[in-house]
DNA sequence: AGACAAATTGACAACGTTGTCACGGCTATG
DNA sequence: CATAGCCGTGACAACGTTGTCAATTTGTCT
């Protein structure tokens, strides 16, 4: 019945049973040229018999790579990061990098150290930062110093060399207040999104060119700072809905505080989209559970981390760092927008 | 401008400039017995100094273990497995160990195959299995046949060995059931989850116990299946709803379902709570965002996940497999149910 | 003081790969 | 027909730790 565990073929196992050195079944594994086809066949017809799998820890020592990725995020929405988090190990997976998600603490310095700490201990071969981490110019300085590759999910507010990934969220934005206006609507309501992110200031320049651009006055009254959580939505609602001449829209920065603000319509009794349109921004899954379904903006997340891995990885095999990359949005009009009321 | 990247110190630097053998080094950054505290000290100060790193790739080859645990997922919903994965993690940090996410695809033999790929190709130290893929017995087999330790979030429906941490589902849904018959419910409708979750069943039968300890008939008309998916939650509430003599009570097997139920309520035009009661299960972030809030079983998703991680560690210390646990629930009474309608 | 046990330390060989370099055989060139 | 160069291959030394075991120091008991 039990059976001793089979001891892990190693890769003199294979070598042997090839009859060639161990360099050869190397040099196959990691398909570096000149290996005869023939040998190269015979070599990976006993790698597949065996079910030889290489050390890791062995290739990591020898090789000086640590086929290990960082993906360090601070404190999104379930829904988003779980996005970035399947797009980046689906890159990974591809090329047989494992990735290792890492929820940072703190902000500023203990951020740092922090994500220091991560990168230090585990030898990481490059790192994939997302907004707001990749604001701190503090923690790129840090992570050039250590000669670590990284790219960016996230806009590129602070120049640096590093290369990113982003979409246009001043455009979008700006696109989906014009949809509103399009709708007649003249009072829009504006929840602006967490003050660390830069994205959060491209979506309110969007909104204010949009109502610039149709001749419609920007008025702070219908501006409230938000944070990008569901609470700070239903709260900047209720004050922008308990105002006299209240909005007859509001378009909210992200999905979380658009729902916050369906909340809020619903205690105040604003029915949506009747009395009050609602947008948000993201598309993630809350905008399709929330009744009624949001307007929104869809941001393709996932296309956005797998992108960003994929120029992380052409960085570790080029060693030069590739053309940043901008990445489409869409409008995805829903249940919560309609035309004016009277 | 430009400084060479300082190269990364090694045990042997430590050993030097603390005039001690590299083995007194490894000794005092393993913790073990034998060195004198005055050495001791001696050599953290200059770990210190130096910023010292062990490499993991060494340590895991000399070792034999990779320091690294893999948590595996079939397709969850975002909100639930964001919480294990950082149950998971803090664990794994108190330890220095690195966790390793991985959504498993397919079903049967492909899921099987994706696993044991992940195990092989990173010589994980341990694994934890969440539901449903600890229901597999030819999954388990294989993980014994790698001798690979692992641990289940999940209910224990096919005794194995191994450990696991899981929650009382059938008390949990039996003391939902009766809150609903407290308020009045007779007529109540109950969603079953996924067929592929043991908890599914558990919760059912919890539902069942509680209406037979009240003389409530149990009528397959009111219970539809479901697929812990929103959708399928609005879908079995449109049947439930629809048909004569309507529930005026639903219990979802899951938060998501519920959030689907509401939907259907608001399309059918039940109004929630008044005509409608609508209970959750899980007390994930969607039902605090919907509207009205969900009453629902808060499950500890971030306890369970540390519990087992924590289980795990100890299994990999000891080399004995701990004591299997659960943990407690608790019902959480929001805006979504209210006693029953004339 | 001497003898023995325990605590502390170090030398050296693993661990399983990749990098470097050398070697022989073959092809193209003059 | 010699010669240079490339292709395919292998021998062997890293890589930076931990495990083993022996050597040395310290402590304890007569």
């Amino acid at each position: 019945m039990t059976k001793a565990p089979p001891r892990r073929a190693k890769i003199q196992d294979v070598a042997e049973a090839a009859g060639v050195a161990i360099k050869t079944v190397s040099r196959v594994l990691n398909n570096e040229p000149n290996v005869r086809e023939e040998t190269r066949q015979r070599v990976l017809a006993i790698v597949k018999k065996l079910n030889y799998h290489p050390s890791l820890s062995a290739r990591s020592l020898a090789g000086r790579r640590s086929f290990l990725i960082g993906l360090i995020y601070e404190n999104p929405s379930a829904n988003y990061i779980v996005d970035v988090q399947h797009g980046a190990m689906a890159r990974c997976r591809e090329d047989r990098f494992q990735l290792l998600m890492h929820q940072v603490t703190g902000k500023g310095e203990e951020m740092e150290r922090d994500v220091l700490g991560l990168v230090d201990q585990t030898h990481l071969d490059g790192l994939i930062v997302t907004a707001p981490l990749s604001e701190s110019v503090d923690l790129m300085r840090a992570l050039d110093r250590r000669a670590l590759p990284f790219v960016r999910v996230a806009p590129n507010d602070a120049p640096h060399p590093t290369p990113y990934v982003d979409m246009d969220d001043a455009g979008a934005a700006r696109e989906m207040t014009e949809y509103l206006i399009g709708l007649g609507h003249r009072r829009i309501g504006f929840i602006v999104g967490h003050p660390d992110h830069f994205a959060s200031g491209q979506r309110l320049v969007g909104y204010q060119a949009a109502l610039a651009a149709h001749g419609i006055e920007f008025q702070e009254r219908y501006v409230r700072q938000g944070y990008f959580i569901f609470e700070s939505g239903m709260e900047a609602a209720r004050e922008l809905l308990t105002q006299a001449d209240p909005p007859t829209a509001i378009f909210a920065s992200n999905d979380d505080m658009a729902a916050g603000v369906l909340m809020a319509a619903h205690e105040l009794g604003f029915s949506v989209p009747e009395r009050l349109s609602v947008a948000g921004f993201d598309d993630t899954y809350i905008a399709k559970t929330v009744w009624p379904r949001l307007t929104t903006v869809h941001q393709p997340t996932y296309d956005l981390a797998y992108t960003a891995t994929n120029l992380l990885l052409q960085m570790l095999q080029t060693g030069a760092a590739p053309q940043s990359m901008r990445l489409g949005y869409r409008l995805v009009c829903r249940a919560s927008t309609a035309v004016v009321h009277k």
